[in-house]
DNA sequence: TTGCCTGGCTAACGCTGTTAGCCTAGACTG
DNA sequence: CAGTCTAGGCTAACAGCGTTAGCCAGGCAA
């Protein structure tokens, strides 16, 4: 493993046991038995660190989801599951600008497949879907519904109503109580 | 005027124009001809700043939903449109914790009231349908759509989903071409 | 052996939010 | 009218941030 990887290691430890706060150049180096400036011999910036996590995080939610439970449904749980058990790689990952180069590009592709795979390709139907899922996960884990609010119901409101449009729109496979077209 | 609100105020104006990272306590005094440390006899620190912006904008988003155009349809226009007209605000806004005080529960609740309105008071609807409304703007703002995305029909589909939806679950009063029911 | 490159180090810079402590102008009070 | 209090400015300074410059030891290659 090259002291590349154990930096990207170290930040992705520090940031899910520590928070966001805590990933400071200073506490990496000191994770690493290293002074701050000698992360800059393995790395170009904080930036660049961010961005790795960035990729680590998308290409673990790929591997959730493709490891999900059928249909639609089971792809939400498997979302909203991986999210909250780390929530902060979530927050990096998804509530800053995405750095795009080969390899975060690659992560994201890999990452939607099993959303296509689910939606028969349709990619409005597929962008919707992720709209509702991260809109909901996102808000859950900023604390901005109230506490009484039950997700559970939400969650199954928006799933209700998404397999009904993708009966609608084209190839689905998912818990099928319920056929429409207009 | 306060001398408070006159500080709020050039802070929402130097996050429009110049965005989160040029509101510094330093360039804040500056817009005010004064010396960051004098802003503390005004404002007890940079948090209470922001909090005082989150209000602000959920006060304006409850505005633009109140004065929306009909239906769910109008509902999302216009979120949508005033999210993208104000990006930073937004963006302050939803993408971080909301520090519950009297002031901005009372805002959440006013600008949560439009929705309400419409939904014939489901919450969990209501929620499911803010969800997707956020999910997508976030996605948007935060360029991880891919930039040949269609994300009319994105928003088209995501609409069409709920409004079958909120069509089963109970009264409203929609563009209403269908009819479900389970 | 000599030279070079890798990967550590210290010192320092400019930025951030924030605190302590000083001072002055105006208002209020005896 | 004189005295006091306070509101609201100021400078100096601190700790922490990401980052750069420049130095130096150890290992490897010619």
């Amino acid at each position: 493993m090259s002291r590349r990887d154990e930096v990207i290691d170290a930040a992705e430890r520090i940031l899910e046991a520590e928070g966001l706060s805590a990933l400071t150049m200073r506490r990496l180096g000191e994770e690493l038995a290293m002074r701050a400036p000698s992360l800059y011999k393995h790395v170009a910036g904080k930036p660049e660190i961010e961005a790795a996590l960035q990729e680590r995080a998308l290409r673990q939610v790929g591997a959730a989801l493709a490891a999900a439970g059928p249909g639609l449904r089971g792809l939400a749980a498997a979302y909203r599951s991986w999210a909250t058990k780390h929530p902060r790689l979530y927050d990096l990952a998804t509530r800053r600008p995405l750095r795009r180069d080969d390899t975060t590009v690659a992560a994201e592709a890999y990452a939607e497949e099993p959303l296509l795979a689910v939606l028969g390709g349709n990619r409005d139907t597929a962008r919707a879907l992720w709209g509702v899922a991260h809109g909901l996960v996102d808000l859950e884990l900023a604390g901005r519904f109230p506490p009484d609010a039950d997700l559970d119901a939400t969650w199954d409101a928006a799933m209700r109503a998404f397999s009904r449009e993708f009966l609608a729109a084209g190839p689905v496979a998912d818990d099928a109580d319920d056929s429409v077209r207009d």
